[in-house]
DNA sequence: GGTGTGACCAGCT
DNA sequence: AAGCTGGCCACAC
């Protein structure tokens, strides 16, 4: 683990995608938490950029289960359907009231906690 | 190769 | 207490 090697081949997209793909059904995590994970902090916006650029990527990307601090939907006009990452949401057993996850920190993933570096 | 922009976050005013 | 600004890094033009 300590010799990643960062480089072109593993972006800072790919990193990300791996994180999201880790997260368990019925949880869900935030754009910063996956940043300070991967050691920037101030980094968020990049995490939000690649689940942008998720929907190029071949592999499948739960994006529905990244959403901002607070635990609202910012990103679900990016799905196609604005109301589709709603719903993936409550088909896994979430709650989701005014596009704001109910009890977030409760169901709160931390990858920084979780898969502990 | 500089500039703008983006699904964010935290700190000031 | 609520609004605004800066910062952070990768990507497209």
């Amino acid at each position: 683990m300590a010799d990643y090697k960062v480089d072109t081949e593993f972006s800072f997209f790919e990193n990300v995608y791996e994180v999201v793909k880790l997260i368990p059904y019925g949880r869900a995590t935030s754009y910063g938490a996956i940043a300070n994970y991967l050691g920037s902090r101030g980094s968020a916006r990049m995490v939000g950029w690649a689940m942008n650029a998720s929907h190029q990527s071949a592999e499948a990307i739960p994006a529905h289960r990244v959403v901002n601090r607070i635990g609202v939907l910012t990103g679900r006009h990016h799905f196609g359907a604005p109301e589709l990452m709603q719903q993936l949401l409550e088909s896994e057993g979430i709650i989701v009231e005014n596009n704001q996850i109910k009890d977030f920190k409760t169901i709160f993933w931390d990858p920084a906690r979780e898969l502990k570096i």
